[in-house]
DNA sequence: CCAATCTATATAGATTGGCTATATGATGTC
DNA sequence: GACATCATATAGCCAATCTATATAGATTGG
């Protein structure tokens, strides 16, 4: 098969007439509602959702405050104190004082919780894996396309005015 | 307008060069959950993600019996009990009597539950808007794609014996 | 340097969604 | 027609998250 990768089969990718952006962006969300709720279900995963969510986002951003971790997770502060303490106790965050600030703590992701991170999506991935057998390399591509794209939108905080905390350049 | 999509900018498409499936899988599941999140939070809405799932499900497959959409939506049948009597005082469903089966229902969505579904749709899309401004066509392309295709994924059950469509090769 | 004030995190209490266990009513089988 | 089975309903519990508030450190005017 030619890698021409548009236009599959059904011609999908052209006709999206006048989808506005509004739709796409909904149909996107609701999508990944169900595979969320989904890859909750299937792994008999003991860890809240949260937890991946914030282990993903110390990943991604690096050492956060907890308030900017709560933030970037979109979770309450509170829910974060709470959150973090538990990882704190599985050894999988560290909570280093800030030098410059004895109020806050820099929350960094600790090398076990990169390892649980990674344990849990290659789980994730076998739980999930007879749902997405047999996809063409094709689909295998644009999956990973639309992963990036989502995630380069998710780190930016438009409503905040861009915190950007260690500077994501 | 050149519809030739594939390859964008940064030639993305064409290097992800030894990304198994469970590594993909598990960072769409990882992305989608932030951004499932990330629309909770974003609107003001009073309504259950579950709502909106269970109104998505009956949308797509029609009318089903209370037990099979429980399964459908991921969640337990109690919760689906509960969920289908609130649906149905706001009449977003309608609760038919099976005739051939005295204990079942068959839970149809309302045209004013699609349409809710609808409302709900765009009112996401526009406040998610600002996070996917500036999205090239070639992006929204991608993500409408992706869409389609967990989409698909998802309303298959292989854990009740590979339905699986489209015989996938 | 001290007091007033602001900021970062912690704690308390309430709300809610979801689950397990079990009851109720209908089917169908021998 | 009694018994095992299936579909849905009810009861009670647990976990995650939120709002409101307390505490401790930082900052700044005088």
């Amino acid at each position: 098969m030619d890698d021409q990768k548009p236009t599959d089969a059904n011609g999908a990718r052209i006709l999206h007439p006048d989808r506005d952006l509004a739709t796409v962006i909904g149909d996107l969300v609701a999508v990944s509602s169900r595979l969320a709720r989904l890859a909750a279900s299937e792994t008999g995963n003991a860890e809240s959702p949260a937890v991946w969510r914030t282990l993903a986002v110390l990943r991604d951003l690096g050492p956060l405050r907890l308030g900017e971790l709560a933030r970037a997770s979109r979770v309450a502060q509170p829910t974060m104190t709470k959150l973090v303490h538990a990882l704190d106790e599985r050894g999988w965050v560290r909570r280093l004082v800030d030098a410059a600030d004895g109020r806050a703590w820099k929350i960094s992701l600790d090398p076990s919780g990169l390892a649980a991170l990674d344990a849990w999506r290659a789980e994730l991935g076998e739980a999930l894996a007879p749902w997405f057998a047999g996809l063409s390399p094709d689909d295998v591509d644009t999956l990973i396309d639309a992963s990036r794209i989502v995630h380069e939108r998710l780190d930016l905080q438009p409503a905040r005015g861009a915190v950007r905390p260690g500077g994501v350049a």
